[in-house]
RNA sequence: GGCAGGGUAGCUCAACGGUGGAGCAGAGUCUUCAUAAGGCUACGGUUGUGGGUUCGAGCCCCACCCCUGCUACCA
């Protein structure tokens, strides 16, 4: 049985989730149950980037330890995943010390061991009220911060740390053109290949200790330094399947099969990530798929606008597996979408309580009055021909609608055989050969609709077919 | 500014250089097994603008106008 490793990008929890995490997870869960449904050995791991500075920053106003306050957003996302169907065989913590500290160290040092890592000074504008650095960018016009006007930023010199990026020019210029990580969407690849051929720089991967707070993971043999977000956060990945505390686990998963992550981040899972790993002479992440952004009603989500969606008011509202076709029916899986509630209520009756729901609650009817049941045993396959290669391109709508042409086809057939009108000794094949599509409708959608799909198999693998309460009463 | 993606029906999107299609919404009609559901039919577009290449352009070339993203050691 081959294995497949599947991540989804680290999020920050210093917030609720909301539905851009929700639309992440549900791409990651249906790759999962996807592979799953290929009898690979599967594991899907995310996990919580609790390290930052703005983390504990947080925490403070919260007037919250930091681990209160990280364990209460952690709770949230994982509250959320459970609601969505989501099943996170790994959820690790960035401020697990017992495993993720040593694990990250031992990353580190993999790469100082093979000259990558290096100590400079670095000059920057600091801002003594908000205790960081600026970009001359993120500046007003008068080279003042935006929290603090009128003061002036210091010229700050700190020794850090820093990885030796450059190096590693050529290699990722070919690692990417060769698809040896192969990138999906294409022109995402071209991004982050236009960004190499301008020319790499080292970036820095640590803070002191003062600055950090001592808030993080200590570089290892450097008490005064902490890292830096990339040899912390990314390495969540190899963290939770073992790297620095089981190696034969980490042997088993690594590397990673796909990456879902959203298209923000794609320089440091296209570049500075597989750059590390070379570095540390570790096994490359295979494929990143980089999906779009969500607006809300065609305008960008924002706290100041109050247009957030909770995925938890979502599911309330309308169920798991109508908000979970909402995302992966309605919206480009590499393109940006639009979330509208009003769209949503749209496709929720057009597609579930019409389509789907209404197909199966008429043939569950006529195969009760003819007391049909199933015939065959469950589909072991999905009888879609492209079903398998939208999924393996991650072109979720297309899978979709290729499922949903068949119910169309389906309903169509009805109204020409009109089954009611027949004999039993008539009206009995004809059922059966309905049960035998739905069967083969439901097994396609179990990547997608899990619970619907559940439903279905189970009600139409019975001796005895009867009907059932609405799937998707309309609305 | 540079690079990339996009601008097609009311909405979401398709269309190897060869008669511009589908789904949803709205309209009419047939049917009753089903969740006032389903089928069928028609309606719906000067393809962002202006030029050019071509027998033929949504597609290729030029110019321009909009929208989105990237342009690093801030996630």
């Amino acid at each position: 049985m081959s294995k497949f490793y599947i991540t989804s990008a680290i999020p920050y929890v210093n917030a609720k989730p909301h539905i851009g995490h929700a639309q992440e997870f549900v791409y990651a869960d249906v790759i999962r149950r996807f592979h799953k449904l290929l009898h690979q050995d599967v594991l899907y791991l995310c996990g919580a980037d609790e390290n930052a500075l703005k983390i504990f920053q947080a925490a403070e106003k919260a007037q919250k330890t930091p681990q209160e306050f990280t364990n209460q957003h952690n709770q949230e996302f994982l509250d959320v995943a459970k609601k969505l169907d989501i099943q996170f065989d790994i959820w690790q913590r960035g401020s697990d010390s017992i495993k993720h500290f040593p694990s990250s160290q031992k990353l580190w040092e993999l790469c100082e061991k093979n000259g990558d890592i290096y100590k400079k000074s670095y000059t920057g504008l600091y801002c003594v009220g908000c205790e960081q650095f600026y970009e001359k960018e993120e500046l007003n016009e008068n080279g003042e911060c935006f929290e603090h006007p009128g003061r002036k930023l210091d010229e700050v010199s700190e020794e850090n740390y820093f990885f030796r990026l450059s190096k590693y020019q050529d290699f990722l210029e070919e690692l990417l053109t060769k698809n040896l990580l192969k990138v999906t969407p294409e022109f995402k690849k071209n991004e982050a290949l236009s960004f190499i051929k301008k020319g790499l720089q080292d970036f820095s991967i640590s803070r002191s200790k003062e600055r950090a707070r001592g808030w993080g993971i200590p570089v290892p043999n450097d008490p005064n330094q902490i890292m830096y977000v990339w040899f912390d956060a990314l390495n969540i990945y190899q963290t939770g399947i073992g790297f620095g505390w089981d190696e034969n686990l980490y042997k088993k998963w690594n590397p990673q099969d796909v990456m879902v992550i959203g298209k923000g981040i794609i320089r440091f899972h296209a570049i500075y990530w597989p750059a590390i790993l070379q570095s540390a002479g570790l096994a490359l992440p295979k494929s990143l798929f980089v999906h779009g952004y969500l607006t809300v009603d065609g305008q960008k989500m924002s706290k100041t606008l109050g247009n957030v969606i909770d995925p938890i008011d979502m599911i309330t509202k309308y169920g798991t597996d109508t908000l979970r076709y909402y995302l992966l029916r309605e919206i480009s899986s590499t393109g940006d979408g639009d979330f509208s509630e009003r769209r949503l209520t749209e496709v929720y009756n057009a597609d579930l309580a019409n389509g789907l729901g209404n197909l199966v609650a008429r043939v569950a009817k006529l195969c009760e009055k003819h007391q049909v049941g199933a015939n065959s045993e469950l589909p072991t396959k999905v009888s879609f021909s492209n079903y398998y290669m939208h999924l393996e391109n991650f072109e979720f709508n297309l899978a979709l609608e290729e499922i949903w042409r068949e119910i169309k086809n389906i309903d169509i057939e009805i109204n020409k055989d009109q089954p009611w009108t027949l004999e039993k000794e008539k009206a009995v094949p004809v059922l059966q050969s309905y049960v035998t599509k739905i069967l083969h409708i439901a097994y396609a959608l179990q990547p997608f609709l899990p619970q619907t799909a559940e439903k279905i198999l189970h009600q139409f693998s019975q001796t005895s077919i009867i009907s059932q309460i609405p799937l998707f009463p309309r609305i």
